[in-house]
DNA sequence: ACCCAGGTGGCCC
DNA sequence: GGGCCACATGGG
């Protein structure tokens, strides 16, 4: 199945996703941090409490905020003393050089992205977050799913993060609403299936149901695959 | 009592 | 480039 084929057929069968959930930009990037390793649901709670301390509308007040603070409030995401003082770092870069972010947006592409990458605790995914949904900049974010899905359904491997990403900027037409919801419809896809059922009935892409690793142990012969 | 979650950085070969 | 580890809480 083409990656194309695969988008259209996400998104009949699950809609709209709306991604990535968030009130501003910068809490896009609190959460693109705290997402890391970590159900959504965990980052909606440790969001909620940072709002509740006002702590999450700027990256001063967060910069500013005692680290104990943070760790409270973060500490449900798990990695919370790491989590803690990255986030407090990434604010004080912020505060220092972009205070309201609307110029950091503003860079070229390759520029923006160079510096995210030489922030302490953000990757590549966390980069590519950062920049298609906070900064609706057309780069495509490869997480886990995506890269099980892409072997599975596509049964094509990529050797690193960079090729998986020009593969898939390349695969549908070149625009952020669709980077967007295209990979939001692939982590709905994980996130569906799989998880606690190694086989599941109905799914709109079959090959993307033996995506874990615990079903690829299961599915590849030591248990018999349940039906 | 496991396994997994919308990763990253450090270290090794 | 690839493999392994620490980081840590919450839910299945």
């Amino acid at each position: 199945m083409s990656p194309k084929k695969l988008y259209a057929t996400l998104l009949s069968s699950f809609g709209p996703q709306h991604w990535w959930p968030a009130e501003t930009r910068f809490e896009v990037v609190i959460g693109a941090i705290l997402a890391q390793q970590t159900a959504w649901k965990n980052v909606e709670n440790a969001i909620a409490r940072l709002k509740q301390k006002n702590l999450a509308d700027n990256p001063e007040t967060l910069a500013a905020a005692p680290l104990n603070t943070i760790r409270s409030c973060v500490k449900c995401t798990g990695f919370y003393r790491q989590k803690a003082a990255r986030l407090e770092k990434t604010a004080a870069y912020f505060a220092e050089n972009y205070p309201t972010l609307d110029e950091f947006f503003e860079k070229p592409l390759a520029a923006a992205r160079e510096e995210l990458l030489s922030l302490d605790g953000v990757g590549p995914e966390t980069a590519d977050s950062i920049l298609l949904y906070a900064g609706g900049k057309p780069v495509f974010v490869i997480d886990a799913y995506t890269r099980r899905i892409m072997d599975r359904a596509l049964e094509k491997r990529f050797t690193g993060y960079e090729e998986a990403r020009v593969f898939l900027e390349k695969s549908v037409p070149c625009n952020a609403g669709v980077f967007g919801e295209f990979h939001a419809l692939l982590v709905e896809l994980g996130k569906r299936h799989c998880r606690t059922r190694p086989v599941c009935g109905g799914c709109p892409v079959e090959k993307a149901c033996l995506h874990s690793r615990r079903n690829q142990r299961l599915a590849s012969g030591a248990g018999a695959p349940r039906q």
